[in-house]
DNA sequence: CCCGATAATGGCACTCGTTGTCGATGCCGT
DNA sequence: ACGGCATCGACAACGAGTGCCATTATCGGG
């Protein structure tokens, strides 16, 4: 909340469209990970005109543009969550789907030293936590 | 090498097969991430008789029991590999593919603090490091 | 060793997430 | 306002993975 229009700074080669901004729009206010058609139902239920096809290319281009953040869930399928800029993990409860962002230098300097040990250059690295948040375990 | 006919211990309630075992020794002389697919096809270029389906379905046996590990690609896609058996992580050459399995505290308490400190519980993680290997840097 | 219960096989059809195609549409610089 | 070109979106195509199910192979018991 509050981050809604500050945010899609008009890339480059990129036009601005009403489609484009409905789905940085729904990133914007959604705060777990979703999956392409599961943004594209919610605009739709919301009276928005838009393609399934616009919304898988809109996340690409946004992904691409480190806009949002892309994870695999189990089976493979993508999901999508605008994430604050600078580098950061999920820790994801896997019951709800409740995502934090975590950080830490401690493992950041794990995955380099233990990279560099290795000869390994140009490091990256994916790192998720799962877990079952603190209501669900209420709930049963 | 030399693991070949000591791994496979024999599951109770799973029966011994020519296909079966044709995976498992694939696999034990393999040393990187495969798919389904391409073992499907170096086994059938060896000249085994085995169906696709049944090379997934082997996988995914093998991968319940835990006695290989499970990575997705970039484009989702599963990749296989026989793995030790105690808790380890991969660093892998994106160029090549060269794996190295890695391990260390560090990791595994950062991330059971951090979702501890959330109030999550049951607590999993996955960590995969990217970089590219001494011998690929060389060549260029 | 033989046999039957049943687990496993594998070809095929099918699901489903995702991408390619391409004519229509609408931004935007001039 | 005009026109070039990025974008849109309905539809088809693609590909990994799974369900189906008749056929085959394993293995424990007789
Ligand atoms: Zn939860
Ligand atoms: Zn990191
Ligand atoms: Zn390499
Ligand atoms: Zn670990």
């Amino acid at each position: 909340m509050t981050t809604s229009s500050s945010r899609t700074p008009s890339v480059p080669g990129l036009r601005a469209t009403r489609q484009r901004a409905a789905v940085a729009g729904l990133l914007d206010e959604l705060a777990d990970f979703r999956s392409a058609q599961e943004i594209h139902e919610e605009l739709r239920r919301r009276g928005e005109g838009i393609g399934l096809t616009t919304v898988y290319r809109t996340l690409q281009a946004l992904a691409d543009a480190d806009e949002i953040d892309v994870l695999r869930t189990g089976t493979g399928e993508a999901s999508y969550r605008r994430c604050s800029e600078h580098h950061h993990h999920h820790l994801v409860c896997r019951v709800c789907g409740k995502t934090v962002e975590v950080e830490g230098p401690a493992v950041e300097h794990w995955a380099d030293r233990v990279a560099t040990l290795h000869g390994f250059a140009e490091i990256s690295h994916t790192v998720e936590i799962l877990g079952v948040c603190a209501g669900c375990r209420a709930t049963g």
